[in-house]
DNA sequence: TTGCATCTAACAACTCAGTTGCATCTAGTG
DNA sequence: CACTAGATGCAACTGAGTTGTTAGATGCAA
């Protein structure tokens, strides 16, 4: 083990370099230019399966692709416009970002929920759940969109 | 949505004054001191329908009642401390605040719906909603907290 | 392949919500 | 009235996210 492993390091060959060709053709796909920041941004958002912060992802990147913290931000952004990922809104003010399902809707952020786990702190999307259920508002509440927040036990902490 | 999207300017005569002797009343109860701030902060919350931000509350008191910044912040995270109040995380980085339900159970902010209107930017709470939800999660998760987020059109924006 | 218009990245500087440290003040008690 | 724990006010700080500007890539057309 390495020491002073406070926060895990990053293994020797980070997961997300494996994901380097999808990201180039899904961001191909796009109208819009493909890029060393976006490929390895949206390479690293493919390697995992839960949501990841700017943070998160610049810290990932920085050993073999170090990008600028704003281009990261930039980059996050673009991938919600051009429909590719989606934003997550934190209990701690941090935007986390998770590629979409491409099995889902055309816009997979609505009606969908998330997972916090209260142990390592991480967010998972639930697809599947929410799509069932049907609300009884009070009277003159007319949603548009709904978001629904677990919090508790992951399955990897159980 | 712009952050603190306010309305109008507060009235002459504040609606909060009326809610002085109420408030007062509700810190009484606790075991801690009565204060100023406390009783107008307090007041303030207790005069409004939908939740508020601290600078939402610093605002309204800035003219009868005005409060150091950092004060509202710990009256207000004082207010969830006891009990009073919750708070509710917003998609611009805000934390609102609002009134406890009495009627509620224990631990109000579980288990309880937000309504955010997308035209006048203001939360409510829907007090009643999610009881009757039960859920279907994917194996392995363990919720122990639910928080079930709507926006749309308020039934005073209808 | 080269030239070029346009889009994108990097850097610095900034905004803004929320926090911390500390000196001063005050509510409640005796 | 005096005393003290606990609250307030002020200043300085933190950290996520944004904006402006310049330099550098990218992709298309010639």
């Amino acid at each position: 083990m390495t020491p002073h492993a406070k926060t895990k390091a990053p293994p020797e060959t980070p997961a997300y370099l494996s994901r380097i060709p999808e990201a180039e053709a899904a961001i191909r796909r796009t109208a819009d230019r493909l890029t060393q920041p976006r490929v390895a941004v949206l390479a690293c958002l493919m390697s995992l399966d839960h949501a990841a912060s700017h943070f998160d992802v610049a810290q990932a990147l920085a050993k073999h692709h170090p990008i600028d913290r704003v281009t990261v931000y930039r980059v996050l952004e673009w991938l919600v416009e051009v429909g590719i990922a989606h934003r997550i809104a934190g209990d701690d003010r941090v935007w986390r970002f998770m590629i979409n399902d491409p099995n889902a809707s055309i816009v997979p952020h609505h009606q969908h929920a998330h997972f916090t786990c209260n142990t390592c702190g991480q967010t998972f999307c639930l697809d599947d759940v929410p799509n069932k259920l049907n609300f009884r508002l009070p009277v003159g509440f007319k949603p548009s969109e709904v978001d629904l927040k677990f919090r508790g036990l992951c399955l990897h902490c159980t």
